[in-house]
DNA sequence: GCATAGAATTGAACACGTTCAGAAACCGAC
DNA sequence: GTCGGTTTCTGAACGTGTTCAATTCTATGC
């Protein structure tokens, strides 16, 4: 009865990128007008609703103009997506700030991304789907996602920096990286979480929070180097691509 | 120039089981129809290319009789990838037997695993894309999928049953989970690998399966119950849901 | 044998994302 | 101002997954 997500016939094979900038100042604000709907539609009527279509009724251009600017749907759920990264860091950075333990920067982190989130669960899943293609663009290990990831993986650098206490150097550079995977694994569960206010992502947040934090101390102890250095290298293992580094494989 | 993926006005709101079961020993031969059809086309031309229109014409119906017996295409696909699942047990099972070593038996299981999946890696992306859609019957912890992800969760149980060298007991009661866990986490990784023969998987498998088996013997040392005693909490505290179990949140 | 209820089957129709050939608007050069 | 090239814009058309009213088939009761 509903409708689903994707359709038509699409290209699997993605140029390069956003597309040709607008010349004009004109040709600008059709740009923006796209964008300003699509969000709108996005966050009003949810991602199957939001047909291009409807996207481009409301910006008042035809489907074909929207075509012009934005190679598809789903580069339009991209900007949406780069915005409520955005909103995120600005809940994020004031509350990091009051907090010096590493358990409580990753709550103060984690719950301000759970909050700036929360109103685009009932969609969350139509978009996760996209992002778990590896030919998506909103897919976290894309190139197209690279600045957003990069991004939050400096901002894991800057939780673990501010925290007090030490940490082994190699576990140390490390960290950021294992605390973003940390960050998408609370997501994953996020999106299939249907309890009342995601209560139980909540919880699993803290808990594993609290597990991380723990985990680190152990870390120091003296006879845990060996492990440690297999972990080390696991997560360097998965991330270096021939010289250059990136998410997931490839 | 290519194809996507879903589309066409699709319902949202799964109703029950599977469909109507066939009367007559007609329409169970029409349904078989179908599905070798279907595993066929999905097996030489990939997901994309096998519609439902090119499916229902090689199985000698009408479209419309194809969603007589399966509510969707995804539902098909969930077949197709079901008896996957049992190439992987046949695999698994013997090479298994051989293994008494924890770390051993984790590599059998799962190189098992990888090899069987292969042939299907080009469009297990978009595979992966439904499966991440929590509204998918395709999705790893759905209700549909239930009964495979329980058989693959003891067959992990049968994995660490078998090993030598014992385990504590709060662990040893969700180390089956875990190590599920584990096996998605490398399918991930798997399906963003293109690495040639997926090789930087095979490496990932490898080093974490060490890990893993490694860090079993540090869980047993003494200082360690607490740090044990959280993560069983957590692993707990995922699973559980308003009484009976289920994989994900929800 | 016949009627009939239910199962099985059909295929046109729908809404979707996307494409594309061409129309319109714009801009600089003369 | 008007020509020529480029940017911007249009909307019909395409192929998809899915639906549904209508039709045919089938088994069962008489």
């Amino acid at each position: 009865m509903q409708d689903d997500t994707p359709r038509g016939r699409a290209p699997r094979p993605r140029p390069a990128a956003s597309r040709a900038a607008p010349r004009t100042a004109k040709a600008r604000r059709t740009r923006d007008a796209i964008l300003t709907a699509a969000i709108e539609l996005l966050r009003e009527q949810g991602y199957e609703r939001a047909t291009m279509r409807a996207i481009a009724e409301r910006a008042g251009v035809s489907v074909g103009n929207a075509y012009y600017y934005f190679r598809s749907k789903e580069e339009l759920v991209q900007a949406f997506y780069a915005r409520t990264h955005v909103e995120h860091l600005a809940v994020a950075l004031p509350r990091l700030a009051t907090q010096r333990g590493l358990r409580d920067r990753l709550l103060a982190t984690m719950s301000a991304k759970l909050e700036t989130v929360e109103p685009y669960h009932p969609f969350a899943g139509v978009l996760f789907r996209s992002a778990a293609d590896p030919a998506s663009p909103l897919n976290p290990f894309s190139e197209e996602s690279r600045e957003v990831r990069d991004e939050a993986i400096a901002h894991f650098a800057e939780v673990v920096d501010g925290a007090r206490g030490s940490l082994p150097k190699d576990l140390a550079r490390e960290m950021p990286v294992l605390l973003w995977t940390w960050h998408m694994g609370v997501m994953l569960y996020w999106v299939h979480d249907d309890s009342p206010g995601r209560a139980r992502t909540w919880t699993l947040m803290r808990e594993t929070a609290e597990l991380i934090a723990s985990a680190v101390t152990v870390a120091k102890l003296p006879g845990m180097s060996p492990l440690r250095r297999k972990l080390v290298g696991v997560v360097r293992g998965m991330l270096s691509v021939d010289g250059h580094d990136a998410g997931g494989a490839s």
